[in-house]
DNA sequence: CGCGACGTTGATTTGCCTCAACGATTGTGG
DNA sequence: CCACAATCGTTGAGGCAAATCAACGTCGCG
């Protein structure tokens, strides 16, 4: 599992044997248990997280103490709050693990490194972002023109491995309802009378 | 301002004279019209724009024909439905002229060439791609935190410029109401007795 | 075992939508 | 340059999707 990574970015560029050493060894890995988090609010995001194993999540919490999860990332996965990350600036986001996940992480003085020395990498990120941009695009189609239960329905399809590993109350953050009304309608949708 | 564009990238990256007169060798330049059409659904996403004058929209129409808007694009704004640009399949987007504007496009096939002859175009997209998911996760803060009224005040302080230029019912569009409650709600704001 | 997290269910409320009607403004063809 | 239509914003009455609040059963875990 050394190369996950590794083979993650061949997938979009090429990269020396030489090159795949110099992006490991500015990585550094870490584990992180159920529920301990990576960034929270009001913390400058120094890093991007690349998902090894496990499942993380990028939330804000609203003025009343409720939960809004704008991202999952699962294996394969990077994660950051790009504003804070791009500004170095405290952020308004938390970052935490929804089951126990390895990490490897880029300090944002690395990763600069790593562009001078290795300038596909610029092609490999620029690709992530656009691909990311594609996917916030379809799901703000999603967020102002479906209501509830298509949202749910729009979900499913398009991560169909989350919804069994994910606990309710996390997908009604994600959709934008309370997980009582997401009880209620799944409810309704297997009890169709 | 022929510099117009030119002047952009160079505020991300460093081009030479040579460079820059291939970038602007690849770009096509074009007129649009109020209401014209540059993309709509159903189409291969061909281009990247980019907004020298005017502004632009990027928005889905629902099954009931109502508009969401997720993008705004004025001057020296790139804009794109970029799931289709990116696979080169029929997208479910438009992009209109919300005013007469002047647009720059480069096609994809010219923008991957210009990759070749010119990698540190590699940096300048990835920079915008970086920009550009950083303000969708602060959108969906705003978007799945807020009620209609704050999520107008958010529009406001984030695009202060924009607010004197569009009609209601685009901000509406934008925002998630209805032009009829974003029109009750400016009156409440404004008589609040 | 006992506690806290999670999902469920019901009663009630509310933020926003729907539909309809109406001026004001814009734009367009004669 | 006017007449007419179309677009836009406004206002009101009524309706609905989803939130709120509260109570309860279950389960996993320390």
């Amino acid at each position: 599992m050394e190369d996950f990574l590794l083979e993650h970015i061949r997938r979009h560029i090429t990269l020396t044997e030489e090159e795949g050493k110099t992006v490991l060894a500015a990585m550094r890995r870490r584990k992180l248990k159920k529920k301990h988090f990576l960034l929270q609010e009001g913390e400058v995001n120094q890093s991007s997280f690349f998902v090894v194993s496990g499942i993380l999540r990028l939330y804000s919490v609203d003025a009343n103490g409720f939960e809004h999860i704008i991202q999952f990332a699962a294996e394969g996965w990077w994660i950051s709050d790009m504003q804070s990350l791009l500004t170095q600036t405290a952020g308004n986001l938390y970052i935490d693990a929804i089951e126990d996940s390895e990490i490897w992480q880029v300090s944002k003085p690395d990763i600069d490194l790593l562009y001078q020395k290795i300038p596909a990498l610029e092609r490999y990120f620029r690709l992530l972002a656009e691909n990311a941009v594609a996917a916030y695009q379809q799901r703000f189609v999603s967020s102002l023109s479906q209501n509830a239960k298509d949202r749910y329905a729009s979900f499913c399809r398009l991560y169909p491995g989350l919804i069994l590993q994910l606990p309710q109350k996390h997908i009604a953050a994600y959709i934008g309802v309370t997980p009582e009304f997401l009880s209620k309608m799944l409810n309704q949708l297997n009890n169709p009378s």
